[in-house]
DNA sequence: TCTATTTACTACTAAAAAGCAGAACATATA
DNA sequence: TATATGTTCTGCTTTTTAGTAGTAAATAGA
């Protein structure tokens, strides 16, 4: 099985999407990055780190319904796959086991 | 200030350097990282991070003194500056909050 | 039916990260 | 002084990530 790294942008992207559930769709990802990292992000940006995501097979997707707001095309809700979640969670292990080998960190108890 | 990102790769070996201290050279770092992730690093790709995270001003080395061990040229002891440092722990704050948040985590406490 | 609105999607480019091969250097000991 | 050893360092390539610009689709309401 080849070994797929996750890149900074796509990990948050990727607990964005785990954070947002039922309405992660790209608009709403791309707002809700811009306002947890206060830095600016494009549509376009999101879009590709989510079709990444989703040949990596961390993520998969399907059409919700019509919104109930004025217009709007139907949403592609976004949602991490077992394979994806167990990724997040061993990169999370291990961050944590480096960060308690780190004395420059007060670190957290788990 | 240009923002600068770190890649997951970067990240681990900046780490490191934090871990290993006094003994943080090229070939240690190294072994520590194959040690530590379980999977093949070059000596060359791990230089070539070491010189992209000094260039980026996380890390700074001086040369040490003469090993007492057969042959050897001159260690090079990497360490992170204050940049780095701030770099990581804010690279954590964030991870940390993004974890919280997501409910497919059990998650540590603070 | 037209228009404004919300959203997805595509194709491309640019930039950065990662990795590799091999040369160069310094030192201890035989 | 020759050799083995441990190490740094350089230049280059490949791969991956990130970002841009612009098009297309779907829908609600006027």
């Amino acid at each position: 099985m080849k070994e797929t790294r996750l890149g900074e942008f796509e990990e948050v992207i990727l607990l964005l999407v785990g954070i947002l559930k039922d309405s992660a769709y790209a608009m709403k990802i791309a707002e809700e990055f811009e306002s947890q990292t206060k830095r600016p992000v494009s549509i376009g940006a999101v879009h590709s780190a989510l079709t990444r995501l989703t040949e990596k097979g961390f993520l998969d997707s399907k059409m919700g319904e019509a919104s109930a707001a004025r217009g709007g095309r139907r949403k592609r809700i976004y949602n991490i796959t077992a394979l994806g979640q167990r990724t997040l969670s061993e990169a999370r292990d291990f961050r944590l086991s480096l960060w308690q080998q780190f004395p420059g960190f007060a670190m957290v108890s788990i």
